[in-house]
RNA sequence: GGCCCGAUGGUCAAGCGGUCAAGACACCGCCCUUUCACGGCGGAAUCACGGGUUCGAUUCCCGUUCGGGUCACCA
């Protein structure tokens, strides 16, 4: 028999933001499906009715789009297993539960919130084995009468008393179980919804779902999902489950650990290519190469599930940082300077500048895109100064030297054909060879000038070339005014 | 607490009975250099512990410890 086809399914619930830990499964589901040339579906799993969250849907395809995650069948596109929102699949879970409860796998269950409330007050921690089975013995026609009379109840998972179950996960091995540990669990609430717990099987089930892939704190839950599997007698997919991402402290990454949910990094600075190469390497390794920069695209060749580890892998920003200066670097030069200009032209509002120089200076240097803005603030001022900052000991520059550079190269500057990286260059090299000076010196005392700062991105003719013609003259007289009206005898 | 899972430098990790235990991030030096970066070179740093199995264990088995997950009418 040939083997299926490979169809794996990302199944978020809307309740709002898509975590880092969501998105690292989108993108091994998207992956394992890619490198088998199968299926990737996006289902929307809104059993909770309590915890929707208004336009979390819409966030979720934005998240993908901008990923590159594309599905191939989902709510917003349709395919052959639709609808692919759980709440229009509310008569599904109600046929199928029915039928366990006529086969005798499951059961009705009238005890109130209040019961099971009291129930796990007793339990004080100890010996806890959930729900009591209190309705499990209930004769089914009476049951059947209490329903009739208009009675609430959910449908209850009947779990078998004794043995184990053992299944097989490719991740971590086979995983056996007592049964005698599995809750009754809840299949259909009384609000008729089904649960997670449910919903979830019957849903890869006929959605021909063949890897089941998901975070690892659905591991202990997973042997009651299995016997779902058996008492239906359908095929038992294959389980991929994943190690958790974890923050600094070794704890399930929340909040405190800084940006944890794909929009708070995008709007951090960081590039959405990074952070899939990011995540991709969370928990994942190629294993034959020491390559780390992967993109999406590579990664859905290279991508494998032997390269999983089973161990929780801690989320370093560190290494975000450097992928993503990664990927800057590597990016092409005009969508470069378009991210630059984005930054930049509500900085330099009227004045003019060179976007191109600016992109290029900002490439080698810029870890976040949200950094730029501070980092070329400077360049919208008017630079003060102080003799110190003349003061460059490698150069052997000081503030007097300065004033004669600046005094000799003005004029010079002003008189310059054309006012670009050649000619600046040119002029330079030649200043430097006319007044034998070092080469430091020159670039120093302009590049002080043109800034005010000690560090700048960039050095003198790349600045001048920014800032102009206009601002670099008009920032280089001030400097050169500032130093003939400080006292030089002081010093 | 019961059950389940995990454990290689600070972090991500390769390894899958015999290695001087890869590589990357971060860190520390040095070099390059018109600043800062970038880049190059080098350095420090790891098999949690105790028993087995074996000629030989990072690797296989069992404990211990530590960490994590899970015990809902949430997913």
């Amino acid at each position: 028999m040939a083997e299926a086809i490979v169809r794996t399914r990302f199944a978020p619930s809307p309740t709002g933001i898509m975590h880092i830990g969501n998105l690292r499964s989108a993108l091994y589901e998207y992956l394992i499906a890619r490198v088998a040339g199968g299926h990737f579906i996006l289902r929307i799993e809104d059993t909770d009715r309590e915890r929707l969250v208004e336009g979390a849907v819409e966030a979720i395809y934005k998240t993908l789009r901008t990923c590159g995650i594309h599905h191939d069948e989902g709510p917003d596109i349709g395919g052959p297993s639709a609808p692919y929102v759980q709440s229009e699949r509310l008569p599904i879970y109600r046929r199928y539960a029915n039928d366990l409860v006529k086969q005798g796998d499951a059961y009705p269950c009238f005890c109130s919130i209040e019961r099971l409330a009291s129930l796990h007050e007793e339990q004080s921690g100890d010996d806890f084995i959930g729900y009591d089975r209190h309705c499990r013995e209930i004769d089914p026609a009476e049951a059947a009468a209490r329903i009739e009379k208009g009675e609430q109840y959910v449908i209850r998972q009947k779990m078998p008393l004794l043995g184990e179950t053992s299944f097989s996960d490719a991740v971590y091995g086979t995983i056996t179980v007592d049964n005698k540990t599995l809750e009754d669990q809840v299949l259909i609430k009384s609000d008729g919804y089904p649960t997670y717990n449910f919903a979830n099987v019957v849903d890869d089930h006929l959605m021909g779902i063949t890897h089941v892939v998901r975070g690892s704190e659905y591991l202990s839950s997973t042997p009651k999902y299995n016997l779902l599997y058996e008492t239906f007698g359908w095929e038992i997919p294959v389980y991929v489950h994943l190690p958790l991402i974890v923050g600094e402290d070794g704890r399930k990454l929340s909040k405190r650990h800084g940006a944890t949910s794909f929009d708070e990094l995008i709007e951090a600075g960081y590039l959405p290519e990074a952070i899939i190469n990011m995540i991709a390497f969370l928990g994942w390794s190629p294993g034959n190469t020491t390559r780390e920069n992967f993109t999406l695209e590579e990664l859905e060749s290279a991508f494998t599930i032997s390269g999983i580890s089973k161990a929780p892998a801690v989320f370093s920003y560190k290494k975000l940082d450097w992928m993503n200066e990664q990927y800057i670097k590597n990016m092409p030069e005009d969508t470069w300077i378009a991210m630059v200009k984005e930054k930049a032209d509500t900085l330099f509002k009227d004045q003019p500048y060179d976007a191109a120089m600016l992109a290029r200076v900002l490439k080698e240097r810029t870890t976040r895109l949200s950094d730029i803005p501070d980092t070329i603030a400077f360049m919208v001022e008017t630079p003060t100064y102080a003799r110190d900052l003349f003061k460059l000991k490698r150069a052997k520059l000081n503030a007097e030297k300065a004033a004669d550079i600046l005094a000799a190269l003005i004029p010079d500057m002003e008189a310059l054909q054309s006012w670009d990286e050649a000619s600046i260059h040119d002029l330079l090299e030649q200043t430097i060879a006319t007044q034998n000076r070092k080469k430091g010196e020159i670039m120093g005392a302009v590049r002080l000038a043109l800034s005010g700062r000690t560090v700048t991105p960039g050095g003198a003719i790349e600045l001048a070339v920014i800032l102009g013609r206009d601002v670099s003259l008009s920032h280089m007289k001030n400097a050169l005014d500032f130093l003939n009206e400080t006292d030089v005898t002081s010093e």
